[in-house]
DNA sequence: GGTCCGGTTTGATCTGGGTCAAGGCTCAGG
DNA sequence: CCTGAGCCTTGACCCAGATCAAACCGGACC
């Protein structure tokens, strides 16, 4: 599996890193991190990791957008977090994978056994102190939707989906958080509602109320202008910016 | 604040316990714990800290049961999480409350001074690898509920919630996880439907559907006996055995 | 060009759970 | 014993979103 073209200048540091560049980064922790690092590709649709499995790897995504997401056995699904690029996945520590994680976009992953690295994390308490605090950062975006799946109405719901988007966007294109914001929906119809409880119809439907009431525009069926942020924000009927993403 | 008796024999080694006592606890860690740590109590119904307050503590509940809530302006609100004995409250490393934690019934919390905690989490791995599972554990309750929240029917909701407290009884009173199941309700029907995203109209209805067809019994209105766990569990819609707490 | 196909939109109808409203228990306090 | 306050239950009705069904669109492939 020969590494293809990166985006990030390096990648030993995602793991380590999340959503933003990590201030304390240690040489000595980036060689041995690269050290042990290799890269794996999936395609759109396929799995990554089923749940049960036993995971031999930990890593984080470079380029695209993965899923996660719990099913039962009548075929009901549920999402339970989206990942994007720098984040997450695995578990230093556990066995099995707790769900199912697939591509929903073509994705690069950076990988690392997993051994090797509770190993590396054991040695070097800074890593294991981030992987605390991401893991942090995943359960408040968690319980964060705990609200949305349990309290909001369709159309909020919604509005609070592409407002996460926007502004996740916002911060991969820096100088993000403009009152305009333009980006392309990473996601179906179809993973848009097992994300937030919905059947596909109810969120084609509130996607042509939220466009004939102004709150977005559309070109085709993915590419998103939201000419007021805070128009948005209030239809989602969420004053806290807070950011969810898996 | 004198401590009151507690039924750990201990309580400084808590916050790295975690529904289950820690194999590999540490004489020196917990004397450091125990010069540190102070109790608290909370009458029911009483808040204990309110989304963006300053923490300066971080703890663990003694006994009692408390409950971590989200609010929307309009006053929807989502119960994220619930506390039961053994349970950690607090993040190390951050500074507000993300959400509001209240007592639901009457609560001893053993506290710790988060400066003179994170000082000790930094000299001792063992800590911060045990507040990582912790964490990673809550993740997956949190991800569990997602679940509940968006694909469930009312009634699975119910069963679900029903089979997460007998379950967690269950670890507490040791010999647990035969067929019959007793024990007391320690919600409202209102915190019921705050937790499961309903209304507690619903929460009473669905109660009732469950005891006309003899999934349980109830005696007064607290009172619950389940004559048959895995009946419960085939109307939670749930082969997994997934504990959820918090 | 045509046609196939997956994703999407839109309409018509149904229904689970919300809303509103009226009592019922049970325990504390007088 | 009565009264009041909290919870809880039950009924009647309604509506947001599910379900069922049909058609639409845009790109890939012949």
């Amino acid at each position: 599996m020969n590494a293809p073209v990166l985006s990030h200048s390096r990648c030993g540091d995602c793991p380590i890193r999340h959503r933003a560049v990590c201030a304390r980064c240690n040489a000595d922790e980036l060689e041995e991190l690269d050290a042990i690092k290799y890269y794996r590709t999936y395609e759109a649709g396929q799995p990554i990791i089923w749940s049960g499995d036993v995971m031999n790897f930990v890593g984080s995504v470079v380029s695209g957008i993965a899923s996660l997401t719990q099913t039962m056995e009548d075929g009901r699904t549920q999402m339970v977090g989206l990942l994007l690029p720098s984040d997450f996945v695995g578990r230093p520590g556990r066995e099995g994978a707790a769900y199912d994680v697939a591509a929903t976009t073509d994705v690069v992953m950076c990988c690392f056994r997993k051994k090797p690295f509770e190993e590396l994390m054991e040695r070097t308490p800074h890593i294991a102190h981030r992987l605390l605090e991401m893991t942090l950062d995943e359960l408040d975006a968690a319980r964060e939707w705990m609200l949305v799946l349990g309290r909001k109405t369709a159309r909020e719901k919604i509005a609070s989906l592409l407002a996460i988007i926007a502004r996740r966007d916002a911060t991969l294109t820096p100088g993000g958080a403009t009152n305009r914001m333009v980006f392309d929906l990473p996601l179906t119809r179809e993973a848009m509602a097992d994300y937030l409880g919905l059947t596909l119809e109810t969120v084609s439907r509130q996607i042509s109320a939220l466009k004939r009431d102004g709150i977005i525009e559309l070109e085709g069926k993915r590419h998103v202008t939201v000419p007021d942020m805070r128009r948005l924000m209030e239809e989602a009927g969420d004053d806290s910016d807070g950011g969810f993403l898996g």
